[in-house]
DNA sequence: CTGAAAGCGCTAACAA
DNA sequence: TTGTTAGCGCTTTCAG
């Protein structure tokens, strides 16, 4: 069987009480005795049950993440991004996916393997607002992503609509007037489309150019397959336009295949930003411009607050949102091919603040 | 504080062992007793504690998944591939990030956290054949990739020389001479790079063509910046090819995007294939033939085998070698684009065995 | 078919 | 500064 502290404290001289406070940087020790009962931990080879600690002190030092799909660039990334601000913190992270389905995101969420971590990162896909009280859980819970609840738990976030809007006034700034809204949900008012849809309109509005519903394409489920389908949709229908916003870098991908294989030139004849600043982006053909959501610094906040909640005795603080800031990164997609002459260098960037 | 199976005891009228039994499906209770039971664990919304579970049983229902890099869309969905398979067993994934840093994945494998999981799916980076005896830990592993090690563990890994030589035959069928080898590793046996160019070598041969050095490209690291540069220089160098096998897809795209950079045409001037077959060389442009190692085979086995290691008692069985089968799949890199006239169809593949 | 009691390995009071 | 004791919530003998 494994060693205990038992074997520690017999092979050391000590009670078992003084291995454990060894273990646990107990501040009173004699330095000679702190010592022996290291040598006899690496004698030994001594490692700590931790279902046996999680038990006693009701902490794992484990949290679970949440998410749709790692297949999925976007939360593949960020769950590199969670991984590692977790790791920051002594924390190992626990990922479980939910397919964006409604009821295997409720599964995952009340499931008893949730009682084995110390806290959850929930990226919602399917809940809605109407789901809100069946996030009355006693595990401390921070969602990502966009704000479809109103006030259960703490919440971070990218600031869609100012992005969304950042991204069309950066393409109108290049002279851009018939600019399509690429990956609109229908009914989606408080979604990242709905978000990014307000922001573009807001741009619109701000450079008094008039809203065009003709310019406002949907795209089912925001992967390539579907961008491409739109797109040639879109084309196909006649719709004319000198610029794209789309509300994701995929799509946006899959769009800019479609509009190469008809021979359209970019940025020449349409300039496209994406959103989401996927690795991909900067290898793509052209490369993508695209807004950079700001996701090492949703990750770091979300477990920070996360651990907060953890920490906090009694879970008396009222819910709070927090937002990251973000950034326009422009790349050939909209600059054109002359900055690829200088692969090397950095993208551009237009920096924006924080918020909160 | 949360309700344990004393309350759902008392509440059901039972003692706590019936609820332990009905838990546990534990086959000889009377009808009238499990219901009864049941409606107390529903309506005091009991949930078992997994840690004072898996302190007593030695079992924590967890298996850890050690991959270098989640950004990596290989890894990803391998730990997408692994994640399911283990759901199907009812397994929980811790997945931790090496990095592929030698002295990570030491930290990563003997770290404290690895006593939290019943069994470790291991893919290995930087660990050579001289660390083997690092391997020997108490946790039952089993490690994934390439076939660095010579028995220590259980291994489940692609067929990489059969692969490569069928890719390499599959240019040669097409009519192609100078042949590429793209992403080859200066002094890798037995890595993928180096058992990968072996069964390029092997197709050489048996075509009757001759081997040249100048035809083998090392690119460093494998992703697609690395990918882009060693094309570039190739290039640059004058190298005159028709054809280029690429050890893996994230190279294949980097180096498409040079080739097409100046103007070579694909697959018409010079036809390429990738290894992988991630999700994105379905979407590329052009849409890229690949090599599909087997993921979901790969991680079933793994996690199947894993089971087997833990469930077995003594540790009795010697190590095994499992491999999956792989198949070529044809897109427009070498097919040409005529497919694209159909983008709906699925790709062509050519079905190989599996060995074991 | 069900109950009683022991103890998994650890930490937190409380003593010494 | 260190030792003693009592459980954390569960499963598992062993009785009944």
């Amino acid at each position: 069987m494994a060693v205990t502290m038992h074997d520690v404290a017999k092979r050391a001289g000590v009670s078992i009480k003084t291995v454990s406070n060894v273990i646990n940087d107990y501040p009173h020790i004699r330095e000679e005795t702190r010592s022996r009962v290291l040598e006899a931990i690496a004698a030994l080879g001594y490692q700590p049950n931790l279902s046996a600690r999680g038990l006693r002190s009701g902490r794992t030092g484990a949290i679970s993440l949440i998410i749709p799909d790692l297949k999925n660039a976007y939360f593949a990334e960020l769950a590199d991004a969670v991984m590692r601000a977790a790791a920051e913190h002594d924390l190992v992270v626990m990922i479980q996916q939910s397919g964006g389905i409604r009821d295997r995101e409720l599964e995952v969420l009340h499931g008893p393997r949730m009682r084995m971590v110390d806290g959850i990162l929930f990226s919602v896909l399917a809940l809605g607002q109407e789901d809100a009280g069946l996030l009355d859980i006693p595990t401390p819970l921070v969602l990502l992503g966009e704000r479809i609840f109103n006030g259960p738990a703490d919440h971070v976030t990218m600031q869609n609509v100012a992005a969304a809007r950042a991204a069309t006034e950066y393409l109108i700034s290049l002279g851009r007037k018939r600019i399509v809204a690429f990956g609109a949900h229908e009914d989606d008012g408080i979604g990242s489309a709905g978000l990014r849809l307000t922001g573009y309109r807001e741009a619109l509005a701000a450079a008094g150019l008039q809203y065009r519903e003709e310019l406002v394409v949907d795209v089912g489920n925001w992967n390539r397959a579907d961008g491409a389908d739109a797109m040639r949709a879109a084309l196909a229908s006649g719709l004319e336009f000198d610029a794209v916003v789309a509300f994701n870098d995929v799509i946006a991908l899959g769009a800019v295949r479609v509009l190469q294989e008809r021979g359209i030139r970019i940025p020449d004849d349409v300039a496209v930003i994406g959103f989401d600043d996927i690795d991909e982006t900067r290898y793509s053909l052209p490369s993508l411009s695209t807004v950079d959501p700001g996701r090492e610094e949703i990750a770091e906040t979300a477990v920070r607050v996360l651990l907060e909640r953890i920490n906090d005795p009694a879970g008396g603080a009222p819910p709070r949102e927090y937002e990251s800031s973000f950034r326009i990164v422009e790349r050939e997609s909209t600059l054109g091919v002359a900055s690829s002459l200088h692969p090397r260098v950095g993208p551009h960037v237009h920096p924006h603040p924080t918020s909160r």
